[in-house]
Formats: structure tokens, C-alpha cells, sequence
DNA sequence: GGTTTTTGTCACCATGTGGTGACATATAGG
DNA sequence: CCTATATGTCACCACATGGTGACAAAAACC
């Protein structure tokens, strides 16, 4: 736990609370800038240009050092800031809504962008926070909705905002690095909100086809 | 180029194309093991049991060796064998047969997943492949469909499939790590044809609420 | 004031990495 | 058969990595 020390003594030259910050502003730094398996002892106390031995006795080891990090507030946001106060016209509408201001959130937020793409390489404490506050917001969510909406009529809500949600993730977090996936451009707010538009229609789509068995296949 | 030699000299000793297979053997054995930043010249040739001079002499560098395991077949497949030859009923039909085939075609290669999965941290020739693969892929697949079965009306075939494929290749990479996804289990064929309902859901609904204003919202 | 703890600096270790040169011998060419 | 090339083995280099112990000085404590 951080002790963070209220008063300000001018500009002392040995602050622990104040080397931990440089610390983990590097930390920021070094994933941004070489990725998330980039980010190592020597690396790390290079680039906060202090010595590693620090790193050790603060936090113990790389992942004290992530954990750390994930505790920090601009790594991730609330549920809250996803579903919003405010009650939509419909559930269909909840979800575009929603949709919207999670891509939003992410896009803002480089280096959660750049965990998300190493997640499947590095299993940090970092990967491992992301995936939980993913699964604990989807289950939140999926709570939220019930109450406010009731359960929609015949559309699996779990899994069409996992697929969703997972090419939103990957989309935000590819577009770090590419600027086109499958024809399709994904670097500015014009190119989401023609994503966006798509999504709303199959939103919409899902949920009004739903009732009607456009195909009448069933169980061969 | 590789140099196949059709005759089989009983046991060969000294035979530059059976070590060659040697090493393309243990990219792969690597490349699941330890993922693609796993791969080094050291650990290659330990896990191929040679000399790592020989990796220089025959693939010049390890780029060459991605290269060159990139043109072993089994790596990817060809587009064909998602578009497939008979012709659906419908382009919605032939859409989501599509996926379902990606879906399947993916989900047989362990390590084309894991160079998925690692696309975002190492940018090696592998990574670069398969993206190529993929674009290529993505524009044959629309002047297909466009030939067989015209400009659909009012949806942005480009975007929804760039959505729904982010989504499917994302998770069939996490696959390989994690069991659900949101909420959602991603492990076994069942689980998957489960979100293929979701996902005939919403081909079916973008294509039947394409044409109806479903919502009145234009430009504000 | 003097003592103890904390913060920071430095030197060092074993190990792993990418990369190169020299050498032996098996194979192929004449 | 003799020679030249191809294949494989070995030793070595500079450098980076994760990790530890020893030590000086600044703060905090009494």
C-alpha cells in the first residue's frame, strides 16, 4: 500500500512514495513504447532511471510492480461508466449506447489497449486484472440489464455481447498497430462509427428477428 | 527454396533437407509450447537438437525461417475452402456458413492461433503473413459474394464482416488460455455453435432490418 | 547529541542471448 | 582416386538478463 505522504517537504532528494511513482510511470512508458514483454527488471530501472534494487525492495518482484500499476485508477473505468444512470428507450438501446462509451473508454487508454493485445502472450497480473474486471462487468451488466429491461424475449444476451465485445477489444487494440482489418479502416472516430453503425443494425437485427424463424432450420 | 529430393537414401546422415524439416518442426513444437516470443536461435536449435549454425546457414536468420514456415501449407488454407463451391440460397445463408468454416478452419491450427494471439506484441514475418492472408482473403471474399450475389441493399458487408470476424478470431485465440469469455464458455464445439446462433442471429436481423428505419435516428 | 532505520549506489554473479570464426569429415564432382 | 564443396561440431565473443550482497549517506527516532 502506498503511503502517500500529504505534505509536499519542498523537493527532497530521498522520497520513497516519489521514486514508487517514477517507478510506475515508466512502467506506462515501457509498455506503450516496446510492449507489454518488453517491460523487464533492467528495462524498467533504466527507463526510471533509478536502480533496480529499488524495484526489488518496493515491490518485491515484476509483478508487485503490476499489481501495483493495476490499482492505479486510469488502467481501467467503473461499470457504471459503461451502463450510465440514465435508462434507454429499449434494451436494444442500452446495448448500442453501451457499446459505444466501452469502445470509447478503451480507445482512451493506451496501455490498457497494448495489455489487451499481449494477453495472450504475456500472463501478467495485469492480464490476469483485465480479464477479471472483464468478466465481473460482463456479469454486472448482464444483472443491470435483467433488472431494469427483464430477460429478452429470444436472443442470448451473454453471447452476443461477448462477440461483440471481443471485436471491439481486438479491433481497439489491432488498430494500435494496423490501419486496416479486413478492408475495413479502424483508426479514427469516423471509421467506429461506421463499425458502429453496423453493430446497431445487428443489434437491432437480433433482437427483431429473433421471434420469427427466418430459417426454418432447427435440428437436422 | 527447398530442395525435395524424391529418393530416399535410407538414413542419410548428412541430408540439408531433413534438417531443414527438422528445424520447421521445432518452430512449430516452440511456437505452442512458448508462444512466438518463445522462438530464438538458441532455444530453436536446442528444441531441434542442431547446431544454431545451421539455422543461419540454411534460413540466413529467423525471419527466414518464419518465412519459410509460412509456406509450409498447413499454416493457413486457401480461400476457397471458406467460400466454398455450391452456392447458398441466400447471401446470409452463405455468409454464415462462411464464418462457421473460418471458424473450423482456425480451430484445427494450434499454432496459426498462437500467431494470432501474439500479433499484437511480435511483428515477425509469420504475424505479417497471416495479415496479408487475411486482407487478401477479405477483398476475394467480397468480390465473390458481390458475383454471385449482387451488392446487398442497405448493409455494409465490409464492416460486418470485419466485426464478426474480429470476434470469432479473437476468441478462438483466447481459447487456447481461457475458458469463457464475458460470461460466455468458448471451449468446445458446443459452446461455439452456440455463439453461431447468435451470430446467424444477427446476419439474419442486419439483413432483414437493413431496409425498415428501426429507429428514426439519422443525423442529429 | 547519538543511534537505528531507510533510501540510494555500486559491484558482482550465473545464465541466456544473438552472432561469428575455425575446424573436421562426409558427400559429390572430376 | 583425388579434390572441392557441403554438412555438421565446437569454441568463443560481447552483451543483456534476473538476482544478491555490501556499503555510504540521509532521515527518523530516542
Amino acid at each position: 500500500m502506498v503511503t502517500k505522504t500529504a505534505q509536499k517537504p519542498a523537493a527532497p532528494r530521498r522520497d520513497r512514495a516519489r521514486t514508487e511513482r517514477t517507478i510506475l510511470d515508466a512502467v506506462a512508458r515501457l509498455i506503450l513504447r516496446d510492449g507489454l514483454s518488453g517491460v523487464g527488471i533492467n528495462a524498467l530501472a533504466r527507463e526510471a532511471g533509478i536502480d533496480k534494487v529499488l524495484i526489488y525492495r518496493y515491490f518485491g518482484d515484476l509483478d508487485g510492480v503490476y499489481r501495483a500499476y493495476a490499482e492505479h485508477g486510469d488502467f481501467w473505468w467503473s461499470v457504471d461508466d459503461i451502463i450510465g444512470t440514465e435508462k434507454a428507450a429499449s434494451l436494444a438501446g442500452a446495448l448500442k449506447s453501451g457499446f459505444r462509451r466501452h469502445a470509447a473508454e478503451m480507445r482512451k487508454r493506451p496501455v490498457t489497449l497494448a495489455v489487451i493485445g499481449a494477453e495472450t502472450a504475456n500472463r501478467t497480473p495485469l492480464v490476469i486484472a483485465l480479464e477479471e474486471v472483464r468478466e465481473r462487468r460482463a456479469l454486472e451488466l448482464m444483472d443491470a440489464v435483467f433488472a431494469r429491461y427483464g430477460a429478452p424475449a429470444h436472443v442470448d444476451l451473454p453471447a452476443l455481447t461477448a462477440i461483440l465485445g471481443a471485436a471491439i477489444d481486438y479491433l481497439a487494440a489491432r488498430a494500435r498497430q494496423i490501419r486496416v482489418y479486413g478492408g475495413v479502416e479502424i483508426k479514427t472516430d469516423k471509421d467506429w462509427e461506421r463499425l458502429f453503425t453496423t453493430v446497431d443494425a445487428m443489434i437491432d437485427g437480433a433482437f427483431s428477428t429473433a421471434g420469427k424463424p427466418a430459417q426454418r432450420k432447427r435440428k437436422p
